[in-house]
DNA sequence: GCTTGAACCTACAGTGGCTGTAGCTCGTAT
DNA sequence: ATACGAGCTACAGCCACTGTAGGTTCAAGC
């Protein structure tokens, strides 16, 4: 039976972090030792692995809900697991689009600037009117 | 004299959202109606424009403030503003990179599932274990 | 057995950048 | 004069944590 902060140092997890998924629910409440303290088995740590290595590529803590979920019926096809995962790449795929063209736009108004005075500077130009620039950026954000 | 709500539509911002910047000091406090309601002249247009369209190009609000403290002394090189879009560029890098490594990998998971039963899916099998994975990813977080 | 101190506990506030809601008041067109 | 859209304040909620305060428990060393 391992305290938590043994199961954080396993799982690369912060203690708090451990707990919150307990708050949220997608961790279960785990048995308690007789003073009150956590203590956690072995399918505790994997549950924590698998989630803490969907956070890493990415997957959001409803996802990832749901990913726990579906593997709890082996039985079942996985085409539910494979669409959530396919709109997860999706979203990705759209956020480097999104975060490329922003990195054209900065690259160039960096490029023009010719290092003066912060009256003619370009990138503050550039931020002034967004006529200079080349695409289009709708929406603010990650 | 503008209301809030046309200097909304004028700039593509949601009024709440023109509340809040001023709640956090970014944009004025404004005049007011006798009745009490806000009212703005072209500077904070211009000043609102501003914001938005950095916002739009990613920089965050502390970037944005300082950028706007910056334009207030034109005199001054534009060196500051120039390190300021640097390192927002650095990080949109290091973003585009760490989302570049979550889609190979995401991309092979699922090209890589034949589409079974959950039970072999072989999306589980690598999110229950990061040896499965080729590239390392250490933080979790976008 | 006793003391120490690290690790644990709960509860709550804060992060960034908004967005939404409730319950009012104001402004303006007819 | 009245209707109603637009404005007002104050506060809660989003995501995924992170940090803090103030107290309790555990395990090792003596
Ligand atoms: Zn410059
Ligand atoms: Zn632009
Ligand atoms: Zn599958
Ligand atoms: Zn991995």
């Amino acid at each position: 039976m391992l305290a938590i902060g043994t199961l954080a140092k396993r799982t690369g997890t912060k203690v708090q972090t451990i707990r919150y998924y307990e708050q949220i629910g997608l961790m279960p409440e785990p048995g308690r030792s007789e003073g009150g303290q956590r203590r956690y088995g072995p399918l505790e740590l994997d549950r924590l692995a698998f989630i803490r290595h969907s956070r890493q590529l990415g997957f959001s803590l409803e996802s990832i809900r749901e990913l726990l979920d579906l593997s709890d019926s082996p039985e079942r096809s996985c085409a539910q697991v494979d669409a959530v995962a396919q709109k997860h790449l999706h979203e990705v795929e759209a956020r480097i689009a999104r975060l490329e063209a922003l990195r054209v736009e900065l690259k160039r108004m960096i490029g023009e600037c010719r290092a003066d005075r912060v009256a003619n500077c370009r990138i503050l130009e550039v931020l002034r009117d967004h006529e200079e620039c080349l695409s289009d950026h709708d929406r603010p954000g990650s």
